[in-house]
DNA sequence: GTATCTGCAAACCCTTTGCAATAAG
DNA sequence: CTTATTGCAAAGGGTTTGCAGATAC
């Protein structure tokens, strides 16, 4: 596991030309045209955001490139549908948003105390997820799983 | 697994003197007084929801003892608190809760297409949440597990 | 040129909150 | 009696939408 650092904080990732590309190549085949608010928001996503919500993007795409929430908020079901992002948890009343692309699939750790978020793999949730599926004559297209409770730092700082 | 039939269906209980005594001590011990709106929402609950969101709960107390949205919204904390309920998720913009009290723990399986939810029991989910808890010295209090995809019906309708 | 997309502002809708009246203990 | 709780209506706040102008193709 390593604790998430990647909201509001900048992370550099070497070449976004494959998966900028891909994005690309997801809109023309849907029809849906190439504008430069959607390459943006695509681009800082993949560049700065493994977590975030609609605030921070909006936030730190104002300074270069600004983008209108609207577009933001009518952009992120085709970025959800292209497999870029995936809708992660609900908190304050808000959606978080991660990224998919590029990424290993992993669950997540929320403590309840200060909010952040840990993440980590385990293989045989994926075979839970099949075993069950099978059983049920049901056709799976993805699963969610999350563990609450008090962070080790919370735990320490309880005592 | 069984189809979750709960939603606004009704399910009698045989006797819920029991979990109802429980819900008032609850109240008592923390010094939330016992009134009879919240001991129409807890019965109301423990009658016939297992799965609800607020507005069900609303319309189903009209008939007989009328509860504003507003105490409902103020009361689902205190049953959460209570062990009566839990949040489960959220779809088309509101939040669905669930009966715990009573019940065994479950996970979900929920159709994309139909939108019906169906439950089932993986006792390894348990041994996961222990074992990663234990790893990164997270101190758990509980888990979520969720299948997403097609139910059997909705796949043969589309076939 | 034409249909999609954008930004703006207003609309939406679920949820929360202020307040005066009511009821629990 | 005292203080928590209720219902109402208004406010809140994230998200969606109508529309006119801009832009991709």
């Amino acid at each position: 596991m390593s604790e998430e650092m990647a909201i509001s904080q900048f992370e550099p990732v070497g070449d976004l030309t494959e998966e900028m590309e891909a994005f690309r190549g997801f809109l023309k085949t849907r029809g849906y045209r190439v504008t430069k608010e959607r390459e943006a928001i695509a681009e800082s996503i993949l560049k700065n955001h493994d977590h975030f919500d609609v605030d921070e993007l909006f936030l730190s795409l104002r300074a270069k490139t600004p983008v209108s929430k609207a577009s933001i908020y009518r952009a992120i079901p085709l970025m959800i549908e292209s497999g870029l992002l995936a809708e992660v948890y609900l908190e304050n009343g808000h959606m978080h948003y991660e990224r998919v692309y590029g990424r290993e699939h992993h669950s997540h750790l929320r403590c309840l105390n200060c909010h952040r978020i840990f993440e980590f793999s385990a293989p045989e949730l994926a075979q839970v997820e099949k075993r069950i599926s099978r059983q049920e004559g049901f056709k799976s297209e993805g699963h969610k799983f999350e563990i609450w409770g008090l962070c080790s730092a919370c735990q320490a700082e309880k005592r």
